[in-house]
Parts: structure tokens; sequence; C-alpha cells
RNA sequence: GACCCGUUCGUCUAGCGGUCUAGGACUCCGCCCUUUCACGGCGGAAACACGGGUUCGAGUCCCGUACGGGUCGCCA
């Protein structure tokens, strides 16, 4: 049997993690099957037909990598593939339903006889989940009224306004585009019995189902947009690398049985299985989704990173062709976990603004002789010919010889003064790409702040 | 409330009856490396929800309890 998976989004909005998860999981089962991944884009309700929040899902799972074989602009042989275009389709297995008895009309829409029996449901994930949707459906909780009210466990599956329920256009759907794997949100387990009487009904086999934990937040709710790391958007915008997102995403809930973490597109294609996924909830860790994209940054070719970094440092005013680029996204690879962070690091070798942490000030003023240090240094500095990394590097071993200290202990009062803080990139590069004008200054200024 | 799913370090997880004095990763702490900052290396703290069974033996199987999550729409 030839794999077809699918993502059936709503699109009402931004590409959430959750959703995102999901593509990942289908995606990369359809990967390493050799299979397709279908998208499909589920705006049965009028409401949720909506434009603008198509395109941001879209361009989320584009930036993300999660290119659909079929679906919107990619086409395919199941289309359409939009449910609000899907209209005679629905129409046509609906008639077979009501040729065969399944279904009745009730004050205008049209109902669908549930079975009085036990229904069980194999799921990949969570094994084998068993039901009696007559008994089930026929009390409803009331939420207002706090109980049990009696119910009509026949299933609606069409307005009267002859628009379509999405129970039965996700069973016609899924039918009809030939999919065999259905990997999508626990929230739907218990939905799936209702779609499996609805196969049955239809005389289909029901594709296989698997059933994936959900991702919660940090208190153990479910994520909503307001939670950090919530939307793919912020991801695009904030530095992260989409192989690393994607990476992060496939270990929460997943894992590869081994004690690698970090995987590439491929890897994750070729290792991803069903068997390795956690039946439990996970909640969600913006630390170690960190974590994966600043080992990602690390493992990027450097020719690579410096494309992808260049956005974010136009961001903040640094010219995309400044020479001194290729060195800042060097110096800064290694300690930055976001592309986001590499001009932060460096931008006191950049700009004239510097701000200084008061710890670190309060830390090198503490220790006696600051100013003899701060004075060595900038008459050193000032003499220095050749203004690189290693003639200021000269300079300041002689600087230190000359008071008879060692190197170290002048690192950390010139950092502070030109950098502003105890923490950044290595310092004779800095000062290097700082230019000796910036750095003189910084050492006068901030002589006659700490002598004052 | 009913039904369904789940429960190993703070978090993500390995573990599929003996090899578990429970392994890895993030985070945190210490040490080493180092001209600074990082990186890296080494080490440490940190978990089988609880109670009953089954078994020679249970983190691993069964049953309860507790807790968490989900579903109960003419939303998707």
């Amino acid at each position: 049997m030839s794999v077809r998976t699918r993502f059936a989004p709503s699109p009402t909005g931004f590409l959430h993690i959750g959703g995102a998860r999901t593509a990942l999981y289908n995606w990369l089962y359809a990967k390493k099957s050799g299979g397709i991944f279908v998208l499909r884009v589920e705006d049965t309700d009028a409401a949720r037909h909506n434009e603008e929040g198509l395109g941001k899902i879209l361009e989320g799972l584009r930036w993300l990598g999660l290119t659909w074989d079929e679906g919107p602009d990619a086409g395919g042989d199941f289309g359409p593939y939009y449910q609000s275009e899907r209209g005679e389709i629905y129409d046509r297995h609906l008639a077979r339903l009501r040729e065969s008895g399944h279904v009745y009309d009730d004050d205008g829409a049209v109902r669908f006889r549930v079975p009085d029996r036990d229904i069980t449901v194999h799921d990949v994930i969570c094994g084998e989940v068993t039901v009696n949707l007559h008994e089930q459906g026929s009390t409803r909780w009331d939420a207002d009224l706090k109980e049990n009210v009696p119910a009509n466990p026949d299933l609606v599956i069409r307005r009267p306004d002859g628009s379509y329920i999405f129970h039965f256009c996700n069973v016609v759907d899924d039918l009809e585009m030939g999919i065999s794997h259905v990997i999508r949100g626990e929230d739907h387990l218990s939905n799936t019995p209702k779609h499996l009487a609805l196969f049955e009904a239809l005389g289909a086999k029901p594709p296989v189902y698997a059933h994936i934990p959900l991702n919660l937040n940090q208190n153990g709710s479910k994520m909503s947009k307001r939670d950090q790391g919530a939307l793919i958007h912020e991801y695009m915008e904030n530095g992260f690398l989409p192989e690393a997102v994607n990476n992060y995403m496939a270990l929460l809930g997943w894992s590869s049985k081994d004690d690698q973490e970090i995987f590439t597109m491929a890897e994750l294609a070729e290792r991803f299985d069903l068997d390795g996924v956690n039946k439990a909830n996970s909640k969600f860790d913006y630390e170690k989704c960190l974590w994966v994209n600043g080992e990602h940054l690390k493992r990027l070719d450097p020719a690579d990173l410096l494309e992808r970094a260049k956005p974010f440092f136009a961001k903040v005013g640094i010219d995309a062709d400044d020479a001194r680029l290729p060195k800042a996204v060097e110096l800064t690879r290694e300690r930055a976990q976001r592309l986001s962070d590499m001009p932060t690091l460096v931008m006191s070798a950049f700009s004239d603004q510097i701000t200084y942490d008061p710890e670190a000030v309060a830390k090198v003023t503490a220790k006696e002789g600051l100013g003899a240090v701060l004075n060595a240094l900038h008459g050193a500095l000032s003499g220095v010919a050749d203004w690189t990394e290693d003639g200021i590097k000269h300079a300041i071993h002689a600087a230190a010889e000359g008071l008879g200290q060692k190197v170290g202990a002048f690192m950390l009062p010139c950092r502070v003064a030109t950098m502003g803080g105890t923490t950044g990139p290595d310092l004779m590069p800095m000062l290097a790409m700082m230019g000796r004008d910036r750095v003189l200054k910084r050492l006068n200024a901030f002589s006659s702040t700490v002598a004052g």
C-alpha cells in the first residue's frame, strides 16, 4: 500500500507549534515511506474561509520546509484541496448514505445513524480504544447547568443550510484522497469512533490512525498563542533556523531511542517512526529549543550561516555588505543561540552607543590600580601602527609587561571599558573591528567615569 | 459529570520481568582548558505518582486511588 499522509489545517490564523508538529510528523512519515504528503484546507465553515490566515499557514509550512506534494498551489489528482470547493463530492456520498438508510432528516439537518454497539479504534500509538457511540451520545454535558442532559446520539452531518459538518467532510476527504495514515493530535482520539462508523457506512476501509500526544505549555495546559514559542512566525522573526525548529518539534513526543539529539532533516526523515512516538503529553521547553538551535547554528557552513545572518544584521541597521560581517558572524557563531543574537553580541563594535552593565563596572572598579591599567592600555593602543588583531595583542602584552602584570589582568578592564560588560566575543578581534578611535575614546571616557 | 488517553530527574526522554545501586539531553553547580569571553572536556545535584496484587523476581504485567490531559456542538 502506498503511503499518503495529510495535514488538514483550518485557515484561521497563524501556524501554531502544535499544528506544525502534526504537519512535521505527517511529512516525515511520508518521506520515510516514499509516500505523498497532502495539504488539505479545512474551510467547510464559511467563517473559516480566510485567505489571509491561510497565507500565514502556508508561509509557515514553507519556511519549515514542509512542502506538500499535493494541495494548494501544488495541484494533484485528488483535488480540489479546499473543502469549501468539494460540495459535490459530499453530496454524492450523502446520497449513498441516504440510499443505504444510514441517514435521516431532522428539522432540516441530516443526521447519521450511529450504531448501537462497540466500535474499536486500533490506534498505532494509543492501542485499542473501544466505545459505544450510541450510549455515549445519548447524554450531553451541559456546561452551564453542569449536568448531563438527554441528547440525540445520531450525528448531524449536514446543516439545514446545506453546509457539511467537519466529521463527515474529514472522512469523505480522507477516503476520496486515498489517505493511508491519519496522524493527528490526540484531541481527535475521542472523535475517531465516529469516523470509523462513517467509513463503515460508506463501505470503505478506514486509514491507519496514529494519535500523537499534545504539546502543553510550562503550566501543563494546552499551549495558546500567547505562550512563548507557540507561533511559528515567532521563530521566523527571532533568528531560529527552520531545521532546528523541526528538530526540536520532532523531539517533543518522539525519540530515536538512542542518544542522538541533533538531526538534519534528512536524518529525521530516515529515522522517524511511529513506534518512537511517546504516548504522554509533553511540555514545551523554550530553553532546550534554544539549545537545539544553537547546535544547528554551530554546524552550519560558514558561508550559509553568513547569508542567513545578514537579514538580522540589516534589521539593526548594519549593512548586509559591511566588510566586517563575515568576521562578526565567525566571532559569534559559537555563542549565539539565535541568528538575532549575533548583531547584539557585536553591537559595541558597530555603534558609538554603548551601555555599561553596572555589575561589570563594579567588578573592575573594585580592583586596585584600575587607573594605571587603563592609562597603560590607552598609551599602548594609541601607539599601535598596524591596527589588527595581532598588533593589538602585542600592544596589550607589552602594556601588561610594562606594569609587571599578567595579560589576564588587563583583559577584563579592557573588555568592560570597550564593550560594556564582562562577556562577549573574543576581545582582540572585537577591538580590531571596533576601530582605534572608538576604542581610545571609550578608554578615556571610562577612565574619567571611574576616576570621578 | 460521563467516557477516553496518559503518569520515569524541574523539562524532553531511554527502559518493552532479572543486565536498574534507573541511562542520555536541556537547565543549574563545581573543576579543567584558556591572554579575555565562549567552545570543549570531566564531575555533581536531580526521577520510576501512591496502594494492592501476579511472579522466585516489577520502573517494566494486572487492578484500584490520586493527579494531569482530551472529548462530549447544526466548531474544526
